[in-house]
DNA sequence: AAAAAAACATGACAAAAATCATATTTAAGA
DNA sequence: TCTTAAATATGATTTTTGTCATGTTTTTTT
C-alpha cells in the first residue's frame, strides 16, 4: 500500500513543512538525523521530489531543501504518488487487476470503502494542514 | 500492509473453501492454475498453512488439500497472520514503532480508524462467509 | 512388498527494494 | 577566479521477497 521509500519521503517533507521556508533552507544531513532515516537514502528521495517539483532546493553553499508557499499547499498524496506512482495506493487488497464495483473480489466489500476514504483524505489534506497539527502539538513527528 | 504471499494464500484458501471438503481433496496442481499462482510457490504456502493447521491435507495417492468444518469457520485474518505475522497488518501507516492514540503520528488520525475497521472486519468475517458470497455470485474469485 | 502419486522439506536462484558510495555540477564568498 | 560546501547524477552493493527445483516421506493400490 505504501513503500518504505514513500514513508521516508513523507517524514522528510513534513519535517521540511515544519522547519523550513524560502528563507530557511535545510541541508540533507540536518534532515536525515531527526527523522531517523539514512542520509544517503533520504538524499536520493528528496532529489527525486525536487525534480518533480514537490519540494524545492538550491545548490551550492547556503543551499538546501525547503518548501515554498506553493509547495506546502499541495495535498499529501502528491508525495506518495511522486515516489510510488499511483498503482500501489489504488490497487485492490488482493492486487487483482480487474477487481471493481461490478466484479468485486472476495475482499472488495470489506476493503474498498476504507481505501477510498483514505485516498480521499490524503487528497484533501494539504501538507500545510498536517504541519500545523504538528506545530500545535496535536500530532508528532518521528522518532 | 499485505505481502504478496498473503494475497496468494488468501486466494488459495478461498478456492479450497468453495471447492473442497473432507470428501473432496484437491491437489496442488489443480489449485495453482485457477487462482493464477505459480504451482511451486503456492505449494510452499499451503504447506505452511497446513503445518499451522489453518488448512488440512493428507499425503499419498488420493491425498490433497482441503478445509474441515473447523478450518472453514476461522476468521479470514488467521490466514494473513499465519503468513505475514501480525506486524505488517498492525503497524501504523508510516511504520512508526511508537505511534499510538496518545502520541499519534501525523497521519494517525487519517489512517488509524480505517485500519482498525479493516482489522475488525477481517477478524469477524469467517472464511466460510466469504466462500458463501462467492458461491452466490456476490463476489468473484480470481482471475 | 512394490510401485505410484500425492504432500512435505530443504535449499538454490532471481527479482525487486532498500541502502550505500563516488564523482559531478552549482552557487556563494574570499 | 579559486575554493568550498552544498545538491545532483549514477550506479554498486546488500537485503528482502518472491520463485523455482530437487529429493524425501507418506499413503493407497496392485
Amino acid at each position: 500500500m505504501l513503500s518504505n521509500s514513500a514513508k521516508y519521503a513523507l517524514k522528510a517533507v513534513l519535517y521540511l513543512a515544519v522547519y523550513s521556508s524560502e528563507q530557511k533552507k535545510i541541508m540533507i544531513k540536518d534532515i536525515a538525523k531527526p527523522i531517523n532515516v539514512p542520509q544517503a537514502y533520504i538524499a536520493k528521495l528528496l532529489q527525486e521530489l525536487s525534480k518533480k517539483e514537490i519540494i524545492s532546493s538550491t545548490r551550492g553553499i547556503t543551499g538546501g531543501f525547503y518548501l515554498t508557499e506553493l509547495n506546502i499547499k499541495q495535498p499529501v498524496m502528491n508525495v506518495i504518488f511522486a515516489i510510488d506512482g499511483s498503482y500501489k495506493m489504488n490497487s485492490c487488497l488482493l492486487s487483482l487487476e480487474n477487481c471493481n464495483e461490478h466484479v468485486p473480489c472476495p475482499l472488495h466489500h470489506i476493503a474498498y470503502p476504507m481505501r477510498a476514504q483514505l485516498i480521499k483524505s490524503l487528497n484533501s489534506k494539504s501538507i500545510e494542514e498536517l504541519a500545523e497539527e504538528i506545530k500545535s502539538g496535536i500530532t508528532f513527528l518521528p522518532l
